[in-house]
RNA sequence: UCCCGAGUAGCUCAACCGGCAGAGCGGGUGGCUGUUAACCACUAGGUUGGGGGUUCAAGUCCCUCCUCGGGAGCCA
């Protein structure tokens, strides 16, 4: 089958030349009585190319009746448009119907909500927005891969399936082949996982940082880039069941390292956005923030500030905001103070670092102070905590100390510790929640409309 | 999971104090000499989210369930 072009290509070579091809799908058509145009979109950019079909055309019928929607294919001249609002246009030697659309395809040339094309995700990245979101996803990843891979990282496949039940944060998906209703006990009474598949208990992951710390120690600078999940039933604009997430682990890296690493990575997977999605970029701004640019343009350029824990309440119990919940150390920073703080106090990216020791992590390395950590969050005005991160407790002693004062089992870090008593050395990592960051990136504010097909409590349609 | 709000035609929304359920867009039919969310005319389209209750009478009031949105918690 002969394709074709891309529209993005026939835009970008220009014209005028004959005898181009092009492929894609029907957004609008405007018939008159000599003459249609057939708007013609076929995903590799924002814009699409304005067929114009003579009356006289023995398809035109055809053409006009096929609907909105429809693939077709068309073969003709490229010409600068008569016409205001585009450049060039395909005037149309021959279209051909390659599938029609029913009368019933439910996107309208006019603006939908996001409520309703969630119910229609298969059809909704055929429209502007969703074109472009997916776009600037794509791209965001393809930076990400460059980043790591230009500076020598290793991606490394981290596991989906765990055994692990101790993780850390987060409920997980069991995954199991026994029979629901009915499973094998023990004597006990207790269901004998020593049965079922993996002859132990076992759940999809939701975090591949403790097995990137291993490769870490063997690799130097090594990154995750893969799926994630969580069981929690939370209800919110920014979490899902199903979420992508980047975690680098780099090894003889500090907590400053760590901060100048995620700082590079953020402005360069922005910059890369900037420069391979314009369009799109100018039409999320027209349509769904407003100043989307400019945020994005100042990232690349701006410093992010950085500031401790201890700084952070200091400065928001100073501002004479009033909080619902008070600011004071030792407590976790509720979503208000973040925002305030970034979006009020900051008005930018801040990264709070040197968190108290009692509401983070086993791993995280203890500081000399012995009660604050070298944890780091990256805070971003409207999307809140998009990095998580933190130089890790490199010493055994500690380690062990933190395990066992928590209540954790250290027979289950087996594996783990032995990363510390083999040549252990300081080393640090982040998780970055890649969904944020494209909504951070397209100003998009439900999280459910950067994933292609969202799961999250109570649905898993599609 | 908790708090608040919403659910009316395929979509987006009106409908006053409880009194005949409407518009725009989309669809269909026809028209129009180059359109840009094209335009003009005509036309079809409804168990007012589900269930129960109050009332002569319920889209409207009460109870309950479901779904969606906003906020919170958990976090990325």
């Amino acid at each position: 089958m002969r394709r074709g072009e891309k529209v993005k290509d026939i835009l970008k070579q220009g014209g005028p030349r004959s005898g181009v091809v092009l492929s894609g799908w029907v957004r609008s058509v405007r018939d008159s009585k000599q003459v249609a145009f057939v708007m013609v979109n076929d995903g590799s950019c924002l814009e699409s190319l304005q067929v114009v079909m003579d009356a006289a055309l023995p398809s035109h019928a055809d053409v006009v009746k096929a609907g909105t929607g429809a693939a077709v294919r068309v073969t003709g001249d490229l010409v600068p448009s008569q016409g205001g609002g585009q450049q060039w246009e395909l005037k149309a030697s021959c279209i051909e119907v390659v599938g029609s659309s029913d009368p019933s395809y439910p996107l309208q040339k006019k603006r939908h909500t996001f409520e309703f094309l969630r119910t229609i995700a298969h059809l909704r990245v055929r429209s502007n927005v969703f074109g472009a979101v997916f776009r600037v996803r794509n791209a965001a990843s393809h930076a990400i891969h460059r980043f790591f891979q230009e500076r020598g990282f290793l991606w490394v496949h981290t596991p989906i399936i765990t055994g692990s039940d101790c993780e850390g944060a987060g409920e997980m998906f069991q995954v199991t082949t026994l029979e629901l209703g009915n499973p094998p006990r023990t004597e006990e009474g207790k269901i004998d996982f020593a049965q079922d598949f993996f002859a132990r208990q076992t759940s999809l992951t939701v975090s591949g940082q403790l097995e990137a710390e291993t490769f870490a120690l063997a690799f130097g600078d090594v990154y995750t880039f893969g799926p994630t999940f969580r069981a929690e039933n939370s209800n919110t604009p920014r979490h899902a069941s199903e979420f992508w997430m980047i975690e680098p682990e780099m090894a003889f890296f500090d907590l400053q390292d760590n901060v100048a690493l995620a700082t590079d990575f953020i402005k360069y997977m922005t910059a890369f956005v900037l420069e391979q999605c314009g369009g799109d970029i100018d039409f999320l701004e027209q349509w769904v923030e407003k100043g989307l640019r400019a945020r994005l343009e100042q990232v690349v350029s701006s410093q992010f500030s950085v500031m401790t824990y201890t700084e952070a309440v200091e400065r928001l119990a100073a501002s004479g905001e009033k909080f619902e919940y008070p600011v004071k150390w030792g407590i976790d920073l509720q979503t208000e103070h973040e925002r305030h703080l970034t979006e009020v106090l900051v008005k930018g990216p801040v990264f709070v670092i040197d968190y108290p020791k009692d509401i983070k992590a086993f791993y995280m390395k203890v500081n000399d102070d012995g009660r604050t950590v070298a944890a780091m969050d990256l805070l971003v005005p409207r999307i809140g905590e998009i990095i998580g991160g933190s130089q890790r407790e490199h010493r055994l002693d500690v380690l062990l100390e933190r395990i066992r004062g928590l209540g954790l089992r250290e027979e289950d870090y087996w594996w783990y510790l032995d990363t510390r008593r083999f040549g252990t050395c300081p080393h640090a990592g982040f998780g970055l929640g890649f969904e944020r960051a494209v909504m951070y990136l397209t100003g998009m504010s439900n999280i459910r409309d950067v994933i292609p097909y969202p799961r999250v409590p109570g649905t898993a349609e599609f």
